[in-house]
DNA sequence: CTCAGTGTTCAGTG
DNA sequence: TCACTGAACACTGA
């Protein structure tokens, strides 16, 4: 379910379940792929009877920085969820099953056990999240590659103008897009913020006025601050945001002031945008 | 039954 | 190197 708010809103719970403690038992799925061809008992090796220290997040990637590593990075995927034993997940369908409250849930891929009595499992339904080993997580593979993360290293006005002068022939929708530029943008908040912004999504960077690039920038860091200081919770997103209608894919989907969403394809993901508004 | 979807990576082309 | 496409991964809900 992730994008940078849910990831860290996911963050949260971590922090809250695992930092301080020790961990008592480990179930691990046999899953070559979410873990990356590591076998179960190297998995559980690994984990059982470390202290975590702390929670991290960066973009859309999670790590517990353990007392003794290598430590576990997180990826939800598109349907990646953190779940802690007794509470509700974030996004309940709207049908609450019977399933929703069942432990391990279904898909549960790693699950954890703290000296506390506290329980975690990590669910991936469709295979595209990840759970990765590193040393030291911000300067290997995948983590050091990101690019800033918005809610906790948004540039400055001046380096955002560089960071986009490298990328003149990116279009805008794929720039935001790619994890190496911002880290934690994904699909609905690229559209989000090219909406807010009034960016038309085909846009070339190299045509932006310096007005244009000021503007972007602010709603990068408008959309995400604000979808985290409501811990991703979408029903308390401001009803003006397309988020709420761009899914009324049916035709004649439009805006809370009544404008018409069309959808592109762009760098092979659909984009919602209102052409009256995107210049 | 079919298809697209809150994502990433890698191979291949230009 | 950069920009872009398509494929692969696998399940759910419309």
């Amino acid at each position: 379910m992730p994008e940078l708010p849910e990831a860290e809103h996911t963050r949260g719970i971590l922090e809250r379940l695992a930092a301080g403690r020790r961990v008592v038992a480990v179930e691990v799925a046999d899953d070559p792929i979410v873990f990356e061809d590591r076998d179960p008992a190297w998995v559980t090796a690994r984990l059982a009877g470390r202290r975590v220290v702390a929670a991290h997040r960066r973009g859309k990637y999670l790590w517990l920085e353990l007392d003794e590593g290598p430590h576990p990075i997180l990826h939800l995927g598109m349907t990646g969820t953190v779940r802690s034993r007794g509470d509700e997940p974030l996004r309940l369908s709207s049908s609450p099953k019977a399933t929703d409250r069942a432990w391990p849930p279904r898909f549960t891929k790693l699950a954890l056990t703290f000296d506390d009595g506290g329980e975690l499992a990590f669910t991936n339904a469709r295979r595209l999240g990840r759970v990765l080993f590193r040393d030291a997580p911000r300067d290997e593979k995948p983590i050091a590659r990101l690019g800033f993360d918005p809610l906790t290293d948004m540039p400055s006005a001046r380096d955002f103008e560089a960071r986009l002068a490298r990328r003149p022939k990116a279009i805008l929708k794929a720039l935001l897009l790619d994890q190496t530029f911002a880290a934690g943008v994904g699909n609905w908040i690229a559209d989000e913020v090219l909406y807010q912004a009034g960016l038309d999504p085909r846009r070339r960077v190299a045509s932006l006025s310096a007005e244009e690039t000021a503007r972007l920038r602010a709603k990068i860091r408008h959309v995400i601050a604000t979808a985290v200081r409501v811990d991703a919770r979408k029903d308390a997103f401001p009803k003006t945001w397309l988020f709420h209608h761009r899914w009324g894919k049916d035709r004649d989907a439009k805006t809370s002031r009544g404008e018409v969403i069309e959808h592109l394809e762009i760098g092979g993901r659909t984009t919602a945008w209102v052409p009256t508004r995107q210049r």
